[in-house]
Parts: C-alpha cells; structure tokens; sequence
DNA sequence: CGCCATAAATCGGGGAAGACGTT
DNA sequence: CAACGTCTTCCCCGATTTATGGC
C-alpha cells in the first residue's frame, strides 16, 4: 500500500489544516492575497453549509504555506536530469507495489495508491457534498494474501493493518471503508490488463453472445405480455422492452444519502410524458447525473401501458410500483441463463458496432476508415447515453481550424493562379510580402496543389468529427461494452493498424482478443 | 534548421456510482 | 427483503506527449 500526498504523521488538527490547504492549492487561492478568507466564502456558497469551515476560523496556513512555497522553489530549480532521476526513484519506490503473484503468475495490481484526504464533491446534487474526507491509515486496511505468502510491511512505522485475510473466493487485494459513507467500501484490484479480468471480460462478452440466440424468443414473449391481465407481469415486459430498446440501466433503489438519480426499474411518473398517439418523452438524471433526454416512438401496446402505470398517482410517484431490479433479474433469468439487465446494453452496444462496421466500411485509405469507425462508436455511445461536457477550449480550437483552412485557401488560390502562368511559360507573381517565388515547372505545382487539397480535405475532415463529437464520449463504450474482437476482426479484414483504434491500455487490456480470426463477427 | 518555451491535444489514472449476487 | 459485499461502469482532470512558434 502506497500513500499519497504529504505528511501522515499528523495530529487531527493538523491533518485537516493539511486536507484544507490541498483544497485551497487545487483551486488556486492561494496565489491570492487574503486566500483564506476568499476561500471560505466560496467554499461556503457552493456548499451552502459550513460544518467543515467552522473548524478552520483559527486555523495558520503560514507555515505549511511557507513549506510548499520551498518545495515549488526547489522543484523549479531542478535540472532536466534531475527531475528525470528523482522521476526514476519514484518509479522505483512504486515497483514493489506494482505486482501480484497470482496462481503462480506475476499479475499487474490496479490501484495501490491510497487517497490523500481532501473534500468530496460527489456528483450532480449530492448530500454528502462537502464532508471532509480523512485519511485513510494502515489500521483501516485489510489485505487479502494467501495463506504462505509473507504479509506486506506496513510503510508507516508503528503502525499496523486492520487485518490479514486469506480467502481465495474473492479478487480483491486489500479493502477498506469508505470514509464519506463507512458502510460501503473501497477496494484494490488487479489492473484491467491482468488474467482474471481478461477472462471475466471475455465471459461478459460471450454471454452477450449468447443472448443472439434467444433475443428473438424474449423480444416475442414481452411483446405478448405488453397486454398481460397480471400487472406484474406487464410491468415486467414493458421495463425489458425498455432496456431492450433504449438501453437503459436495471435501475436500483438508491438511499437517501445518494444523489437522487434514476434508471429502468426506479423510473418516477414525471420521467416520462406520454405524447399521443404514441411518442414517449423521456426526461431524467440517470448515472453519475447525466440527463438523459430522448422521444422515442413506441408500439401503441407500449404506449397505453405507460399511460396506464402512470394514472392516478403523482409525479414523484415510482411508474413501475410492483417491480425492482432483482425481481426483473430473476425473470430475465428464467429466459436465459445468467441474463440480467445490462446483458442487453452490452449486446446491443456490440451488435450496433459489428453491424454499422460492415454495412458501412467501403474502401479508401485508413484515415477514412478510422472514420467509418468512429462513426460507429458514435452511435453506439449515443444509444449509451455516453455524455462529455465540451471542452473549454473548443470554440477556440474550432475558431483556429476555420483559420487554417482559410489560409490554406488562400495557398491554393495563389498556387493556382502560379499554375496557369507557368503553363504560358510566365514566372510566378511575388507572394504576399513582396518577395519573389521560385519558378516552379508546371507538374510540380500540380503535385502541391494535389497535396494542398489533400490537406484541406483532412482539415475538413477533422473539423466535422471534432464538432460531431464534442459532446459524445466515445471512450466509455470501447472500455466497457464493444466487445473488442469485433474491432481487431475488423483492423485485420480492412488493414487498419489496430494501434489507431486501441491506445497502449486498451492493447494490454484486450490481450486475450487479438488472436481473433479475421472473419469473427459478433 | 535546431533549440527552447509554451500551448494544445491526448492519455491514463482516479475515485465515484452503478449492477447484482449473497447473507 | 434490507443490508452487505464485490465487481463493473462512468466521467473528470492532471500528467504526459505532441504541436507550434519565436529566435
């Protein structure tokens, strides 16, 4: 177990002296004057409470404010190599957290970092927004070894873990209680990159494979029970038809100390607006708070259900009032072996993509394949719902393509204009800035007005997927839910290096897909 | 043309928030 | 069936890499 951040052997009132001074340099008050005051304000308007700040009114920042101010001076003047080697000794001192033996294989563990303490935000309007997040020490940690292997040393000097467990049914190497809500927990794994998940990832994807073969049955059979006398059973069917079709999460109750979020099975009434004669609003915050907003048009079975589920009761009523997640679960089950909920978000992710690649891959070279790919991804993340907010810099970043493909117009123009003199065997005019030009030969002109063209053509190019995209992250659904052979299948048939796809982690976490035969298809 | 400083683009880690089985 | 326990999925942001521009 490795600690983050600086000093553990604090007293408590230093270490939240510590924990807010962290806040404070994140958020760059302290390179103002009266940072501390301005801090509190803010700090109190955000939160609109004050229990964490009361406790820091006769709190002195100056000398661990004197401390960093030393440490960024030193820092600043370090030389490139000895940045470099203080770089290197990091790395070294990481080394022996790196690595398990497991069954024998030396494995990649996850993350062996434990978090410094600081605020927690939470997402979206969360109720423990705010609360002080202490540090985490080794008598808070339990760690899961075999029963032979020697027990880690504890880093910090007169201290000790919680507990040694052996129990080889379970994937994690260490745990502990989550300090914002103790009764939940956080855990190390092994990296994505190791055996175990390489092997879990795969089977998740081979069940969703597997649903190819009954997908008919189960859409058949909910669609017969759209009209079924037994409410639970018509509640059921609507909710699979739901998950089916939007890919919606299973939905599971969530406590009040949670940010109030939704999905399939805790859908309130005022989530989704039925709009004659058969369009459904849908209008809520699902994961991590991200709005999902979507009219779909529904088969008028559908239709009519929601109406029904949703007459006599309030806005802030459940629509699905005799259904939960391990109650749809257990049904979805009984239709195929180990089908749950999000089987069908990972099936329809992976069919969407295997089925855009092929109808959509014509010829051309590899950029304007990486694009068919994209594409794709696209669509697959918008029926995921996979949000980003813009960035910050893209109007600018928009602002400078439209700049340089302007100008590159203009090259072509002057280019153009050069041609057709050369042609008459006249020299080029002077460029813009009165100095004269080579006298070019008619054929090397046209080779850079080609290559010039060829230039915008690309500029364009960029341009459209980066506006296409700026709200739509691509990356979640390629981690988690494309499965990757269809991809590697699909570099190998259309020679695309597999590099222009998957980044460095995605290549080591996908080890176990790249033998795949080229003709793999989903 | 190479060097350096800075800015922009991309990557990957991090930790929060889900899903879902078991107790 | 609520609480617990484990593992997957999710977006953000800091770090790293690459591009840009001045000299």
């Amino acid at each position: 177990m490795l600690y983050k951040g600086k000093p553990v052997d604090l007293t408590p009132e230093q270490e939240e002296v510590a924990t807010m001074y962290a806040v404070m340099l994140d958020t760059d008050y302290m390179n103002k004057p009266k940072f501390k005051e301005n801090f509190m304000t803010d700090w109190r308007k955000i939160l609109g409470r004050n229990h964490v700040i009361q406790s820091l009114e006769h709190c002195d920042f100056t000398p661990i404010y004197e401390w960093h101010q030393k440490e960024k001076e030193k820092k600043k003047q370090m030389t490139a190599e000895e940045k470099k080697a203080l770089k290197e000794e990091k790395l070294k001192q990481e080394e022996k957290y790196m690595w398990a033996i497991v069954n024998g294989v030396k494995e990649k563990v996850g993350n062996f970092r434990v978090e410094p303490p600081g605020l927690f935000r939470g997402r979206g309007e969360h109720p423990k927004m705010g609360k002080l997040k202490k540090r985490i020490r080794p008598s808070d940690i339990t760690i899961n070894i075999g029963k032979d292997a020697p027990i880690p040393e504890c880093p910090i000097p007169g201290q000790s873990w919680k507990e040694i467990r052996h129990d080889n049914t379970v994937t994690w190497l260490a745990y502990w209680n989550d300090p914002i809500n103790p009764k939940e927990f956080k855990y190390v794994f092994l990296a994505a990159s190791s055996t175990l998940k390489g092997q879990s990832d795969k089977e998740k994807y081979e069940k969703a494979r597997l649903l190819k073969d009954y997908i008919h049955g189960i859409r058949a059979a909910y669609t017969k029970d759209f009209t079924s006398k037994d409410p639970t059973k018509k509640q059921i069917a609507v909710a699979t038809y739901l998950i089916d079709k939007l890919a919606l999460r299973a939905g599971n109750e969530k406590d009040d100390d949670e940010a109030d979020t939704v999905g399939c099975c805790t859908l309130k009434v005022e989530n989704v607006e039925p709009v004659p004669p058969n369009i459904l609003k849908f209008d809520f915050l699902g994961k991590d708070s991200i709005r999902y907003q979507n009219e779909v048009e529904v088969e008028t079975a559908v239709f009519k259900a929601i109406q029904q589920f949703r007459s006599g009761k309030k806005g802030s009523d459940d629509m699905f009032d005799r259904l939960d997640t391990s109650k749809l679960n257990a049904h979805l089950k009984e239709l195929m072996p180990g089908l749950t909920a999000k089987v069908f978000r990972t099936y329809n992710a992976s069919i969407t993509l295997d089925d855009k690649l092929s109808r959509e891959t014509k010829g051309g070279d590899v950029a304007e394949k990486v694009v068919v790919y994209q594409h794709a991804n696209k669509e697959v993340a918008i029926i995921c719902n996979h949000q980003r907010t813009v960035s910050k810099s893209h109007s600018a970043q928009m602002t400078r393509l439209n700049e340089k493909i302007e100008e590159l117009k203009g090259v072509l123009e002057e280019l153009q204009t050069d041609l057709a003199r050369a042609k008459k065997g006249k020299p080029p005019l002077k460029s813009a800035d009165g100095k004269p030009k080579r006298n070019l030969n008619p054929d090397a002109l046209e080779k850079k007005i080609a290559q010039t063209n060829a230039k915008i053509e690309k500029m364009e190019r960029d341009k459209e997927t980066k506006e296409d995209l700026k709200t739509v992250a691509l990356g979640t659904s390629k981690i988690n839910y494309l499965d990757p052979r269809i991809t590697v299948a699909w570099c190998k048939r259309h020679e695309v290096p597999i590099e222009k796809i998957f980044n460095k982690s995605l290549l080591a976490k996908f080890a176990w897909a790249m033998d795949v035969d080229p003709s793999f298809r989903f």
